[in-house]
DNA sequence: AGCGTGACGCAGG
DNA sequence: ACCTGCGCCACGC
C-alpha cells in the first residue's frame, strides 16, 4: 500500500466476478469516507493492462458512468455481461441482485 | 498559489 | 421515479 489509489485498487480487486460495487461503496471500504469522486479518479488513474477489475465499479444508480475515454463505457458493459451481469432495458443494473455485499450478512 | 474540471452521492421539489 | 443544486477532494494548467 503506497497511496490512496492503490488502496482503492485493492478494494476493487476484492469485488467478486459477476458482482458490481458503487463508487461510494469502494470509497468507504478504501477509507476515503464519502469521497466517491476520489474512487472514480483512482480508477481513472489505472495503468493499462492492470489486473484490477475496474469494470465492476458503477455509480449509485447502477449504470456505467460517462468518462473521458470514448468507447470505454461499451467495453465496461461488455466485460460485465461476459461475467453474467445483466443490464435492464434502460441500461441499468439491479444492484439488489448484482450488488456486492462484502459483509455477507445472512438474512 | 488560484481556477476549473471530473469514471460521484445526497437532499429537495 | 424524474431532474436540479450543492459538496467533496485531487489533478492539471
Amino acid at each position: 500500500m503506497q497511496g490512496r489509489n492503490e488502496k482503492v485498487w485493492a478494494v476493487v480487486r476484492c469485488i467478486p466476478e459477476g458482482c458490481v460495487a458503487t463508487y461510494g461503496q469502494v470509497a468507504r471500504l478504501a477509507g476515503l469516507g464519502r469521497l466517491a469522486r476520489q474512487a472514480g479518479y483512482a480508477l481513472h488513474a489505472l495503468p493499462p493492462g492492470s489486473d484490477v477489475p475496474w469494470q465492476r465499479v458503477v455509480n449509485a444508480r447502477g449504470e456505467v458512468s460517462r468518462r473521458s475515454d470514448p468507447g470505454g463505457e461499451d467495453l465496461q458493459r461488455i466485460r460485465l455481461e461476459m461475467e453474467g451481469v445483466e443490464f435492464g432495458l434502460d441500461g441499468r443494473i439491479d444492484l439488489a441482485r448484482f450488488g456486492w455485499q462484502p459483509t455477507g450478512v445472512p438474512g
